[in-house]
DNA sequence: CCAACTGTTTATTTTTAATTGAACAATGTT
DNA sequence: AACATTGTTCAATTAAAAATAAACAGTTGG
């Protein structure tokens, strides 16, 4: 091997390497997920060849458990692939470096689901609301347009994702 | 005064508005954003009239330290106003509600800015990786693609943008 | 001028979230 | 069978972020 670091054989490449895991842990902080995902999804990203769970740990000097949780949730939402030729026992990783699939995942696994939920606690308000308001005058008026309001962003917001994703692609 | 809490005149409407506030909370921690940033807009978007900042800090039980900065936070994003003909002294609030003014000053202040900076950091990488490069043979080419996708993003990201603030407006 | 009021700033405490480390299960090797 | 290897899970620790409290500055009314 050329180096202690591991094996790329220019002196400094794997040097860059760390600063573009830095540069996706600052974008995973951006979005309210763990640093060390994005370090591992880096990492993969910037790597020539596939990598194992032992390599990650070792290149980015993380425990076990964090790389075990990293792996799971970046597979989870498509972010990185198992190689194809890797042994099942000793499984090797690659980054998918589809725009349009990451944003993808992200959608589909992570922004739906809240969103989702978030549609179901306004309509819940809203029917709390009227019931409250039932054979009363016009105070509840306003909050009744909030609530409206609210309900059309989750409509928009619905509308607008997949549009996002498609233009992307 | 009608309750305790503050003046609605209707039982129930103050319990609501909390739970507006929550629903706020956790989208703001969502966006990776203090969760009293978003009870703040929340109750100003829940309430009727506009508030001021002392009556935000009784209302949601927060200290002023919170909402002072909660306060500023948002008004920089354009999240709310101060309501016209309202003391300079003890100003008033209103929430903006116009879903386009909201997501525009989101990627005005925080996003684009991020975004830029990141674009930035990626020009010196690929700008160092070329000179490491200089005179070598191609094992550095993989590399290479590499900075020049994450490039790509981001002239993606930049124009994509805009065009998600015009569509939802 | 002094006292009361409104809000900001910052050091400190509290809370929350991420990371680790150690125990464990599952498989492979000698 | 005993032992090594690979990875997972989860309680405990550590580190990061947010909320608070207290000191402070600016304003107004007495």
């Amino acid at each position: 091997m050329a180096s202690a670091t591991g094996g790329d054989g220019v002196s400094g490449i794997a040097e860059l390497e760390r600063e573009i895991a830095n540069h996706f842990a600052d974008l995973a902080t951006m979005l309210a997920q763990p640093r060390s995902y994005g370090q591992i999804y880096g990492l993969l990203f910037a790597s020539t060849r596939p990598l194992s769970f032992t390599d990650i740990v070792e290149r980015l000097d993380l425990s076990k458990g964090s790389v075990s949780q990293g792996l799971k949730a970046l597979r989870a939402v498509g972010a990185i692939h198992p190689a194809e030729g890797s042994d099942w026992r000793r499984e090797h990783f690659v980054a998918e470096t589809e725009l349009r699939m990451l944003i993808g995942g992200l959608l589909r696994e992570s922004i739906q689901p809240q969103l989702k939920q978030g549609a179901m606690r306004v309509e819940a308000m809203r029917t709390r609301h009227r019931t409250l308001l039932t054979g009363r005058t016009g105070t509840g008026k306003a909050l009744h347009d909030r609530l409206a309001k609210l309900h059309s962003w989750h409509r928009k917001g619905g509308a607008i994702l997949p549009l996002i994703s498609k233009f992307i692609g």
